[in-house]
RNA sequence: GGCCCCGUAGCGCAGUUGGUUAGCGCGCCGCCCUGUCACGGCGGAGGCCGCGGGUUCGAGUCCCGUCGGGGUCGCCA
């Protein structure tokens, strides 16, 4: 090593010994004759006297810097209680430049408060210098460390840590795949993997029993805040295990991940239905950070004249405190319905003195209206809104309208983690529902997967499910904390009978199935073990962790809108004679052309 | 693909009802400074206001288009 020390574990402890440190130069304070640099390196910072102007004078942030000199205690009163190290210093005798660095595109050194934030496209583009500064490099760090506690988790039951493809066939889990051609067979491609699903089951019936892998997945779908199109996913499929085992163990593996931010989750977690999801919280991933949960009015209204709420759902949230907002911010709630495809949002307001006001209010009778503050348990000063119809698109919209109120009205514990499961999902649902068009649909049966296709019934469900999909529950288990879905698993199917029917039930024909997935339903032929699984995200669950609202901060190089990579420049034009070689505008004949 | 917001110096931003020379902070460069830690002082450089078109006597400012970024809905098992 060039160094003898790590500069920021220098302590008091050390004065007197001559150290050799090797690091950046986060700042120079130079007062012309003596001159303090701040020394920067992977274990902290220490404050480095240098005595010769000439030496000192050249310096500029960021050089990389070799340094030898003796620790000494600070003079009397200029210590600085503000670092770790701020009892000491370096007394530089010997100064070299390992490299010289050019001036930075943005400031690299963030403490204090020098100028603003700097803009993201900024720091992607010259992210190895982004990942200098505190608070990235952390969330990398942070990273790591909660990839290790899971690797340590799942060693300690004896799981096999296992790599699967990342050229492969496409699995069938709805979204687009990313494509490579294949050199060797112009007018074939590979897919990159949108999770390892059929790799991880494979390895079921492989007997490996206990299998993980912190996976890179692929989809090609428009870009979210939260997405990106490689994202990590910690893997995880278990032979002979019902429901409770798998929940037991990923509750073992977010212990341990969250016990690196001393926080204690409660154990076991909460759990919920899908079906109480969806009517108390108007989501599948429900933030149980704060409450208004949403009311159910159905029954309230049965009579009503209102031709509005004379409809198969009608459901209500309550905005504490929202009576007193002017015209102009509830005409701004419409508007925000409007972008969610809503017609409006209705809405009540109770006036102080327990009146109700608002256009809804002249449309309900006087027995509605004397009921209802209590009915939605609103108090004076609060306002209602309403959504009314299909009770999905209601709940969804009610949904939306109660995190809305949360963020606006500040409601949610930033410092709470609030941990559920949400169980018992439909296992299908209508193909009008889920997708329009068919380019991204599993089958083309009036059904389509909610989870995926893999996914068993639950047990009592098993003779049923193909002859009453609508209300079959798939054997399956998501993880939600804070309003997202940080991953889910299910019991697989593992029998190929049963695998079959559940392709019918979506309209995917024994040819197509054979087609798509033979290999697996040939392996179930073979003693396939029961199995099932889980898979979380692992780049939300850091950001999460890391305390950033962006999976960006936690991942290394992450891309920007569209796909991009503003640091390498990627996605590029290739050469014509690439084209060629890699057999990207191969003609395929007719007969051969297969389905997608 | 729809809708909304943003593009002004290396970075972060301001820029009046359209008005002549486009500012501020940080950074950068030079000089000075022997106890700073958001060091300080003096001086200086740096801008085709994303790009293209239009309106106007005159456009950073208004209009249209386009590119880039961010958000959101669709989409994302």
């Amino acid at each position: 090593m060039i160094r003898t020390h790590d500069a920021g574990a220098l302590r008091a402890e050390h004065v007197g010994q001559t150290v050799t440190l090797a690091g950046w130069v986060a700042k120079r304070r130079d007062h012309g004759g003596v001159a303090f640099l701040d020394l920067r390196e992977a274990s902290g910072v220490v404050q480095v006297v240098v005595r010769d102007e000439a030496v000192a004078h050249a310096l500029r942030s960021e050089f990389c810097i070799k340094v030898t000199g003796q620790v000494s205690a600070r003079p009397e009163g200029n210590a600085n209680p503000g670092l770790p190290s701020g009892e000491i210093e370096v007394i530089a005798d010997d100064l070299e430049v390992l490299s010289a660095a050019a001036p930075l595109p943005f400031p690299i050194d963030d403490t204090g408060h020098k100028g603003g934030d700097v803009g993201e496209e900024a720091r992607l583009k010259h992210r190895y210098l982004d990942l200098r500064r505190s608070g990235p490099n952390a969330a990398l760090r942070l990273r790591s460390k909660i990839n290790k506690a899971a690797r340590d988790v799942l060693d300690s039951h004896d799981f096999v840590e296992i790599e699967t493809p990342t050229l492969t066939r496409s699995t069938p889990e709805g979204a687009r795949d990313f494509l490579v051609p294949a050199r060797l067979q112009p007018g074939s491609w590979y897919a990159l993997p949108q999770s390892p699903q059929l790799f991880k089951q494979l390895l079921m019936v492989a007997g490996m029993e206990r299998y993980f892998q912190i996976a890179r997945c692929y989809r090609d779908e428009d870009f979210r805040a939260d997405r990106q199109p490689e994202f990590t996913q910690l893997d995880i499929e278990m032979s002979f295990v019902d429901q409770e085992d798998v929940i037991e163990l990923m509750e073992d593996v977010l212990a341990a991940m969250w016990k690196l931010i001393d926080v204690e989750i409660p154990r076991p977690l909460p759990r919920m239905t899908y079906a109480e999801a969806m009517r108390r919280f108007g989501s599948d991933k429900p933030d149980l950070r704060m409450g208004l949960e949403l009311v159910e009015c159905t029954d309230y209204f049965k009579e009503t004249p209102f031709r509005v709420f004379q409809a198969p759902y009608v459901g209500a949230v309550v905005m504490p405190g929202g009576a007193s907002q002017p015209r102009k911010k509830l005409d701004a709630w419409q508007e925000w319905a409007k972008q969610r495809g809503a017609k409006g949002l209705a809405y009540v307001l109770v006036q102080e003195d327990g009146e109700l006001t608002g256009p809804v209010s002249k449309n309900i009778t006087d027995d509605e209206k004397s009921g209802l503050a209590a009915h939605v348990d609103a108090k004076p000063g609060d306002c209602i809104f309403f959504a009314a119809g299909p009770a999905k698109s209601s709940r969804a919209l009610l949904g939306a309208a109660r995190l809305e109120i949360g963020r606006r009205g500040e409601l949610i514990d930033q410092s709470a983690f609030a941990f559920t499961w949400v169980v018992d999902a439909p296992m299908f649902e209508p193909s009008s529902d889920a997708v329009e068009s068919g380019d991204v649909a599993v089958g083309a049966g009036a059904w389509t997967a909610v989870h995926h296709a893999f996914t068993g019934p639950k047990p009592e469900f098993a003779d049923t499910f193909d002859t009453d999909p609508g209300s079959a529950l798939a054997y399956a288990y998501d993880i939600v904390c804070n309003g997202n879905e940080l991953g889910g698993g299910s019991i697989r199917i593992h029998r190929e009978d049963v695998q079959k029917r559940v392709f019918a039930v979506m309209g995917l024909s024994e040819a197509e199935s054979q087609e798509k997935f033979g290999f697996l339903l040939d392996a179930f032929k073979f003693g396939a073990p029961p199995h099932g699984g889980i898979a979380v995200g692992m780049d939300r669950i850091c950001a999460i962790l890391a305390g950033t609202d962006s999976i960006r901060d936690v991942i290394a190089f992450p891309k920007s809108g569209g796909g991009f990579d503003p640091l390498t420049a990627a996605p590029a034009p290739i050469t014509p004679a690439q084209r060629k070689e890699a057999g990207v505008d191969a003609v395929i004949e007719k007969d051969s052309a297969t389905r997608p």
